[in-house]
DNA sequence: AAGCGGACGGTAAACGACTACCAAGAGCGC
DNA sequence: GCGCTCTTGGTAGTCGTTTACCGTCCGCTT
């Protein structure tokens, strides 16, 4: 494993000097970088970032700490952090803490070990521990879902408001008794949607039912819904993953989305155009979170006396058949 | 941003004793080790990875570098992996490469750069450049597709036998058309689809377009082969994302899957029981290809002189309705 | 010809942790 | 009281870079 002494001593030069040769700090006499960049690339030499970074107090790593990988709506904010970041030269990590409070305190302490330049994360939930970037000062924007305590830059969805809307869609379509299919409780836009949705209903009329954001879950708690003596017609359900398990559900029970039971979700997926019918949803923009993320990072990376600011975008109905007698 | 000196100078002691209390190498006095953790965690200490590791020679970080975070074959073999490492104590970051050769000699040069114990790498192309990791001695497994010098472990699916197999079944289910759609030239489980195929309807019988890994190219692909002179009645399809594409040029033909046109797409999508009729797919065991791979990384570890292994995973014909008249 | 300024490249000190080596002191047997 | 061992903790070197500082050399002006 070749270091600049290596390349110095080849190249008869000092290590200084090789280094200003490779980082074109400081101008070196072209002839003798020559020689440095050859005697560099016969050795296959790769500078140790490790040294580097910890000389220069600087990394150019982000990192992307995300709830569930296998969700599109988070794959899609990590292709957005990573398509703006790469553009200002910097590399992107991901970590997935699978919703799981021990994985995503295990990452931000290897993101605080190995002193990223800041942190793009979609909190678990309440007891997230940021205090250590806080003290740190490693810059921090949270996506999806809001902190307690306003320690960043936050990028969300107004999912309360989309919510509601699916709801009164659905009620504006004859739909007479909507219940609610969300997540977990203490996550910030399963609580959300849900509120959303009971704005609209009226408390009285409240139906629902939590679940984890997957489709397991989901389905055994739509099956609980439809078997309740007095049965939703229709359901709002929070996540994509989640609409599979309730479509599921469905099929089970015999009942056809639209004609028999309403049906919206959040997240629009691929396949949701695919089905019979076809998926009213609630679809977030989430590529544009990602790509909001990364500039606020990116921005606040520079200059960390920054306001810290809450940028919340719109969610969009997206009409089809499901919603539909 | 606490030092071992600042908690050293906090705690009466030196640097070194510091580091010995910390990490429980050697004895220290228990009052005197009581009395350094107190002061670490009233300064918020954390040590700094970069030094640590610097001096250590080694970190316990694995990278995965897949070509789509996007794709749920990709994300299932993440999660393999990070279960398993998890377990041996090591952090997994993912990098995402897009198919982008530039990106993937980025990354790999990122992971050489932090000096991470391994990389489990998903190959884009033909010129993946891993010349660097093995100069370095950084251990290496290629998933889902081979490096053309076997320089590391892998771990791969037999995608051409079942890709025979899919055909096979086409076949006896009474299409007498069978067309194919695989990925970008060059792409080992592109070529390795098509070549089953073409194992199993002969030379002359070949009917196939190219395109790449996503559903809007794969439509148009399929788009052509739909209005050819001679169309196909049945179609091999190389991923769920393609599938997805496919799927909607049939919709646009107004062809209606299995009863005018047989489909068999690779990976069990979540979604491909939700359509009607259900998608016959070829599973592939993404998850326990991450889950191998991890394991012969942490071994190659722990003993570098091991021979290198190549492992070939069976991929499972599952049939339901889009591949019967 | 002396003096001056700029360009170049070497020396050595950081960065922050770990650890081999050594010194001091305690406890013990003789 | 001497010397031995064992425990404990300090000193200082190391990992591989970057960079502040300084000396040297060259060419130019006055």
């Amino acid at each position: 494993m070749a270091t600049i002494s290596d390349v110095a001593a080849r190249a008869g030069v000092s290590t200084a000097t090789v280094s200003r040769a490779l980082n074109g700090k400081s101008t070196v006499d072209p002839a003798l970088a020559a020689r440095v960049q050859e005697a560099a690339a016969e050795l296959g030499y790769h500078p140790n970032g490790l040294a580097r970074n910890l000389r220069r107090q600087e990394t150019a790593v982000l990192a992307l700490i995300i709830s569930d990988v296998e969700n599109p709506f988070f794959t899609a904010i990590a292709r957005g952090v990573e398509d703006l970041a790469q553009r200002s030269g910097y590399s992107v990590v991901l970590c997935n803490s699978d919703e799981n409070e021990d994985k995503e305190r295990r990452y931000i302490e290897v993101a605080l070990q190995e002193r990223v330049a800041g942190v793009v994360l979609s909190p678990t939930g309440r007891s997230t521990n940021v205090e250590g970037l806080r003290r740190q000062g490693t810059p921090l924007v949270a996506v999806d879902r809001p902190l307690q305590a306003a320690e960043g830059d936050q990028v969300l969805v107004d999912t309360r408001h989309a919510a509601a809307e699916a709801t009164r869609h659905l009620l504006a379509g004859g739909y007479r008794r909507v219940g609610c299919l969300t997540g977990p409780p203490g996550v910030r836009t399963a609580e959300d949607r849900l509120a959303g949705y009971a704005d609209v209903v009226g408390e009285e009329n409240v139906l629902f039912r939590r679940a984890e954001y997957r489709a397991e879950g989901a389905r055994l708690a739509a099956l609980e819904l439809l078997d309740e003596p007095s049965p939703p017609d229709a359901l709002l359900v929070a996540n994509s993953t989640m609409a599979i398990g309730v479509l599921e559900a469905l099929s089970a029970r015999g009942l056809r989305p639209g004609s028999d039971v309403g049906i919206v979700s959040f997240d629009d997926a691929p396949w949701t155009t695919l089905i019979d019918p076809p998926l009213t949803v609630v679809a977030q923009p989430a590529y544009e979170v990602g790509r909001v993320a990364a500039q606020l990072l990116l921005a606040r990376i520079t200059d960390s006396s920054r306001d810290t600011t809450t940028t919340t975008l719109e969610a969009r109905l997206i009409v089809r058949k499901s919603s539909r007698r």
